[in-house]
DNA sequence: CATAGGTCAATGTGATCACAAATTCCGGCA
DNA sequence: TGCCGGAATTTGTGATCACATTGACCTATG
């Protein structure tokens, strides 16, 4: 989920296992419920390894976060009071100091962090579970966005939402949210 | 996912296997695919059963069922032909048979065959996985909701469906998608 | 008769093993 | 030098086992 791993990297049973001290069937399990949830992808062999994904893919996750995280927002912002707010933008602060630190993993960390924070208040846990599986699903090819990333941006979008939960103007969020969500995975499109 | 199973039913590794003449092995994969799908919960001791959902989820599924299929729907109009039409209504037929025959397995079957076939049209693999996602999450208390009905209603909201389809009518689509995947889980939820 | 305590069966977990399939690697041939 | 083929290693699958824990049943007591 975080980008630690890149687009196509492969693992076996046995070497997880290795690396976690566990045998091979505790490893089985996990992999299973990672193909399950499509963060993993497994050969008709049966070997695993982190999905590759087409742009057609990409486009589709990345509908499916505009969807789901808008739908989020909407309902997080009748509960959204200041603590939440001051607590944002404290993790705000968090994103841009992964910005520039130039540390993509810790930057897909923190900004995930920030869209949770705001969408746990939404008290829909089925459709938060869903967009942490899309998140899930996109985590090695974000690693890969914005490792491409030339110039490190600071989260504009994301002042953008603060600001619309402080005037309590919902279509605005619903714009941030999807502008948010949307812009970094244009570019991976092209 | 067709509600053959009631909502609360426990089932056992053992039990599974016996069931399909394996061994406790792959029961226990398929067992943790189901929970990571959300298709079964799992008690902390591991204790398997099919969920018994609150009201508050069902909402929220419904919910997901109306962004997500409205979305397929969209997607499918352009690329919805007279074929694909024809085939719609035939579907409808058996869904009809079904309701008369006041079998809730297949008509929850068919049902779900209408909407499969219509969002295969989609091209959207990643968007129809989490729909059938919530389909399994619904199916055991879907089957619940189908006895309880007095009067089996005719698949009134299909037919606006594929009205909209034949007159390339958008909103009209949406908007009976969305009427159609509310109507049941509405009278759920009371 | 109800309830609490204790015993026993049932269940999930993790490890290990045998086996088949597939991948890899290496040598030989064109 | 490039490509093909076979052998050996790697890898996933399913089965079985030991063990700890849980849940159920049964009995005895108030």
């Amino acid at each position: 989920m975080h980008g630690e791993v890149a687009p196509g990297a492969s693992m076996t049973l046995r070497g997880i296992g290795k690396d976690y001290d566990v045998s091979m069937t505790p490893a089985r399990e996990a992999v299973r419920r990672l193909v399950a949830e499509g963060a993993l992808s497994m050969s008709l062999s049966g070997r695993v390894s982190t999905p590759v994904l087409t742009n057609e893919r990409v486009e589709e996750l990345a509908a499916l976060r505009s969807l789901l995280e808008v739908e989020l927002a909407s309902r997080a912002l009748p509960r959204a009071h200041m603590a939440l707010i001051d607590r944002l933008q404290s993790i705000n602060g968090t994103v841009s100091e992964n910005v520039a630190k130039g540390d993509p993993s810790g930057y897909i960390r923190t900004n995930l962090e920030f869209h949770r924070t705001l969408y746990l208040r939404a008290q829909a846990p089925a459709i938060l579970a869903m967009a942490e599986t899309v998140w899930l699903q996109l985590g090695p090819t974000m690693q890969a966005l914005y490792g491409k990333m030339r110039r490190a941006e600071p989260p504009h979008f994301h002042r953008l939402i603060i600001a619309a939960l402080k005037a309590g103007d919902e279509p605005g969020l619903r714009l941030a949210v999807r502008s948010d969500v949307t812009q970094g995975l244009k570019r991976l499109t092209d």
